[in-house]
Formats: structure tokens, C-alpha cells, sequence
DNA sequence: TTGTAGGCGTTATCAA
DNA sequence: TTGATAACGCCTACAA
């Protein structure tokens, strides 16, 4: 870099140029008591013509604080996950501190890297979107003496500090709101059970099945990847099958739109002969054809309470934890009670000029 | 949280552990000469076995580095931000540095703060994607004596440590492919010209034009925003005309899914009777229906190059700067040669465009 | 080959 | 109301 922009001034600096000691400048910069508003007032003054800003190494080394955050995320080329980090970012700022951010793409061994670097890093606390290491949580803590809060973990844990959101309760409310609808063959596109949210999203969908005393029929659920490829994998097998379901519950959005490729493949119009119903409500689920029905999560409240979440901890507070959020259904186009295909054929609600 | 694990050790404890200094405890852990290997060895035993972790705030004040990296992004809600970002963070950690995340929403005042909240924090290089500043960087730079690097600036800069995209070229090659299809009136969903890639992709579109002797018609021609809305007011407006264009450039993949949902709307099929073409390339463009023809961009060599160019300039060096990176067309399903659908609704067909 | 001493910029504890 | 002075944890001359 060019040289001659780079030095910083320093309270020493200032203390000279204003005439009074170091630990004077520093009460007046820290706000503290004992100080005349006069010299006060001056050495503000020195303070800002010299463009000071203190150094938060200096600071912290005496402090022992760093206000930094550690953020493990999945990935950010997630919708979801891309929806909740400015939440995230926006509160950690607003109280002076400010996050670093890490992939760890699901795999425990990257995970536990990431978060061996952000302590490496003396970050204050962590933040672990869809964390991977289920039972660790609770040693690391203790061991590095440093809170950390989980974001919707992918993996059942024993850790406390945890926002998320009502998976069983979401997956319940779509179903319901198709038996609703009036369908009464239901099918369920989902990802393994080793995952809590497919696991819980599988529970939920049963759970509203029951309720209604509807049988449960293996065939009609299929997990695979919570991707639009996965969706469009079950959708195919699903579909194909000779007694067919009439609707789907999504794992998600993505799988959803996976479905809704299918079902074109297939020359099935939806919502007129399957309806489909996602999960997350992510931007784009309103741009797909039909748009999306879809659970909606507020990615921003979650965000949000699990930085607070991690704050509270760290200024030694005891916030309530686990924390679960409520999704709640957006219904828009892909989902309609049942029809029979002969009888969709007839109506004609869509030009559509293929197959 | 819970004391007890708080405790850090320091090169202090290794040295009364190991009986040596504290200066040879240094020498060990940064392989410095000058040190007996028995001693290294059993001072690096007695540092593992403390599960030492250097103070990153004690060596960078007396270093003054911080191995920190600053990142402003637009927002990371979309997703070509959200494919160059990990690019940087994994370049940056594999070079020892912890990147610092923000987001800026294209407001230069708020870019400024974020800026501003990172030279504060004292870190070592920034980076902004989609930088609205214009012409403050070589300022700024030399004010903070940091180096900063844009990634595809919004505004122009003379800044000179650009990574970007070749849009004129990757516009031209877009509408050249369609000229080469066989259309002749081909319309563009822009985005305002005060943005410098709205500016260029326009101008790539017109130089295309121009280089086949086809006229540029501004009235096929609407600019908008650069979202799903922006392209279907815009292809709203454009396919209601009574000599609608053949096909349309998009500025990129979110305004072409627009269109795709307009000529849905005007019973208009893509490609048959209209050829859309995107621009980014986003992971989604597959996934739409019918799948998107678009114009690639390498998110990952632009987050790789602008982080290398950033660590060099920090390391002293002067790199090659500006970088330009160039696209390339994916074909896929929603382009085709021109059929006669809309050009039935042509009244006067100028013979110009017939040839 | 090792150790001593000083300082990086800041805050905290005392005494003046 | 102020100012020395001593940390915080680490690195780097310089001395031994």
C-alpha cells in the first residue's frame, strides 16, 4: 500500500497535542467520570481533527474482548440461509460487533475447523447455521469458554442454545391444510431421516394424517435430496405409481419446484391435477409457474433471536432457550382440492400448449 | 458463561512450564533460528498439550496485522453475490485471513459506514462487490493506507483495482447468437443506463445489432429493474406492442424468468414464439421452465481473482489491475430460430429486416 | 543457544 | 480533576 496514509494516531498522540497525560485522553474518549468538561471537550476536539479511531487489538488486549462474532453457515448459496445472515449481521453491528463468516458445507470435519478458527480468532461467541455436530456443542463451550447458539441444526443435539423452527408443526399445517382442501391421498417428498428437519417434517406430515384418520401409505413418500433434483426424482417415482396421490408436501421449496417439473413431464397440471405445497417460502416461490404454496418461515426473526440469543449469553444473561419459531401457510396458486385427471382435462384454467 | 474454560494459556505458562524465557518460547512457536531442536520440541509439547492458540489482538499489536479482510456485498440474498462470496472467504482462510462480512444494499451511504466500520476494525484489505462509490476508492485508499478491490462496480470508478465482467462483450455475444438464430428483431430488458453493467449490456446489445446492419428500435427496448418484476413490466410492455421483437435479451437470469412468466401470461411460447436469453448463469436457470439460455459468468474466478489481487497488493506487490473476465453462452431451452407467431402480428415489415 | 528489556496502544489502579 | 505506572500477550533488538 502507499505508504505515508497508513499511520494511525494514537491517544498518545493526542494527549501531546492536547497537553494533558494518556490516561486523561482515555477517560475523556471512554466517557468515564472525573474529568473536566473543559479538557474534556478539548481533547474531543484533538481526537477528532486527528481522525482517531482506537485500535481494537490495544483494546482488547487489555479488555480480553474482541466484539467478534464467528458465523458457520452451510453454504450461502442457500435461499434461506442467504435470508437469515443479514438478520444476523444487521443486530451483531447494531451492538458494535461484527461477524465473521464461514462455510462449512455440512460436513462435521469442516465444521469443527471453522469453529476452531473463529477461537482461534477469540471470537466472542458462535453462531452455527444448520450445525453438523450434534453432540459437541455443550464440550466446545465449555472447553473454550465461549457461548454457542445453533440455528435450525441439521442433526439432533443435547445443546440448549438453539433457535428453531416448528418443523413438526409446519409439516402438520400443510398436511392439514390439504386433507382441508379436501384431499384424502397425500404423498410426501422428503430427505432422510437422519436430518431433524426431515425427520420432523416426515413426523409432522404423519401426525396430520392421523389426525384425520388417514392411513399412512409408504409408497407415497419418497426422500431423497432437498434440492430441485430431489424433488424431481420423487415426483417421477411417486407419480408413476398406479394409485398416484393427489397432492404433495414438499420437504421444501426447491423440491417443490422439483415437483412441479414433474408433474409437467408427466402432462399433470397443477394445481388442477396435483397440488403441491413447498416449505421456507423463499423469494423465487413466487416466481415459479404456479407460484408456490408454501410454509413460511421468518428467517429474520430467527436471525434475530438467535443473535440475541448469543449476545444475552455473552453478557453473561441466561436468555430462555430452546427457542422454536411458528411457521404459517401461504397459499397461492399450486395447491386446490382434488380432481379427477379426466375431469381436469375437460376445464381448460392454463393455456398449455405442451405434451 | 461458564468460567473455568475461559482461561487461555499464554506464552508465559509454556515458558515456566518448559523452564525457558519467554523469548525462546516465541523463537519455538514462530520457527525462528537460533534454538536448540530439544528445546523446540519439548516447548511445541508443552504448547500442544496447554492447547495453546496464539492472541491474535497481542501479536497484531505488536505486529500490527490482523490477518482480516473486509467484505461489502449488495446483499447476499442473490444469488450471483451469493456464489462469488465463498470464493473469497476460501482464498482469504487458505491465506491465514478471517473475512469480515457486510452488506451495503447499494446505498453509497451505507457503503461508506460499512467502509468505515472496517478500517476501524483496522482490517488489512477490502473488498465490495457491486460498489457504489464511484469515485472516493483511490481516496479512501490512500486516507486508510489500505488497498481496496472492487468486484463488478455498479457506478463507474476510475479506481483502478477492478475484477469484473466483460459485459459489453458477453451482451454482444448473447445477442449475436440470437441474430445468428435467424432473428432480426430482437428487444432488450435493461436495467438503468446510470448502472455501469446496465450502461454496458445495453451498449454490447447495440453494438450486435449494429455489427448485423439491424436497427436498433428503442421502443423494443425497456429498462427496469433487475428483478423478476423488472422483466415482466418490461416484457409486459414490449410484447404488447403491435411489432413485438422476436427476442429478448434480458440483463439477466431474474429479469428473463419475468419475461418467461409475461409470455406465459400472452399465451406466448418460449422458445417457439419468443427467445429469451439471461444473463449470470444462477444456479435456478436450470431449473425454470423452459430451462434458460444464458450468458455464464465464472463467480468463482471473480471472487478468486479479486481476492488474490487484494493479498498481493497487501503483500506489496503491484498487480496486473484492471481484470476482465469473460463470459460464455449456455444454450439451453429457451431460445430457438424465429417462427411466425408473432411476426403475424407485424403489419409493416420493413424489408430491411426481412434480409 | 538463550535470556533481558523495551515497546506495541489501551485501560485500570493507584497516588497526587 | 489529573497523572504516573503497571499490566494485557507478544515480538524483537540486544546482551550474555
Amino acid at each position: 500500500m502507499v505508504p505515508g496514509g497508513a499511520r494511525r494516531s494514537t491517544i498518545k498522540q493526542i494527549a501531546r497535542e492536547a497537553g494533558v497525560s494518556v490516561t486523561t485522553v482515555s477517560r475523556a474518549l471512554n466517557d468515564k467520570p472525573d474529568i473536566h468538561p473543559a479538557t474534556k471537550s478539548r481533547i474531543l476536539s484533538v481526537a477528532a481533527q486527528l481522525g482517531y479511531t482506537p485500535n481494537p487489538m490495544a483494546r482488547g488486549l487489555v479488555s480480553q474482548r474482541t466484539f467478534t462474532l464467528g458465523l458457520a453457515v452451510r453454504t450461502i448459496s442457500d435461499m434461506w440461509v442467504a435470508q437469515i445472515v443479514p438478520a444476523i449481521e444487521e443486530l451483531a453491528r447494531a451492538n458494535g460487533y461484527e461477524v465473521f463468516l464461514s462455510t462449512h458445507y455440512a460436513d462435521p470435519e469442516q465444521e469443527l475447523h471453522v469453529l476452531e478458527a473463529f477461537h482461534q480468532r477469540y471470537v466472542e461467541g458462535i453462531l452455527v447455521i444448520s450445525s453438523t455436530l450434534g453432540d459437541a456443542y455443550p464440550a466446545l463451550q465449555e472447553r473454550w469458554g465461549i457461548p454457542i447458539v445453533l440455528v435450525s441444526p441439521l442433526i439432533a443435539t443435547p445443546h440448549r442454545y438453539v433457535v428453531r423452527t416448528d418443523d413438526v408443526g409446519g409439516a402438520k399445517a400443510a398436511t392439514a391444510y390439504l386433507i382441508q382442501l379436501g384431499h384424502r391421498r397425500i404423498g410426501h417428498i422428503g430427505v432422510p431421516t437422519w436430518t431433524l428437519p426431515g425427520r420432523e417434517r416426515l413426523d409432522g406430515y404423519r401426525q396430520a394424517l392421523e389426525a384425520h384418520s388417514l392411513t399412512y401409505n409408504p409408497r407415497w413418500v419418497v426422500l431423497g435430496d432437498a434440492d430441485v433434483t430431489g424433488g424431481l426424482e420423487g415426483a417421477r417415482q411417486i407419480l408413476s405409481l398406479p394409485d398416484p396421490p393427489t397432492a404433495l408436501f414438499c420437504f421444501n421449496d426447491l423440491t417443490a419446484v422439483g415437483v412441479l417439473r414433474a408433474a409437467r413431464e408427466q402432462g399433470l397440471r397443477v394445481p388442477h391435477d396435483l397440488s403441491v405445497v413447498g416449505f421456507d417460502d423463499v423469494p423465487f416461490a413466487c416466481y415459479v409457474d404456479p407460484t408456490l404454496s408454501t410454509m413460511h418461515q421468518d428467517t429474520r426473526a430467527l436471525g434475530h433471536q438467535a443473535t440475541q440469543m448469543l449476545l444475552e449469553r455473552i453478557a453473561g444473561d441466561e436468555p430462555e432457550a430452546p427457542v422454536e419459531l411458528q411457521t404459517h401457510l401461504i397459499v397461492r396458486d399450486s395447491t386446490a382440492p382434488p380432481s379427477t385427471r379426466l375431469a381436469a382435462r375437460v376445464h381448460v384454467v392454463r393455456p398449455k400448449e405442451e405434451s
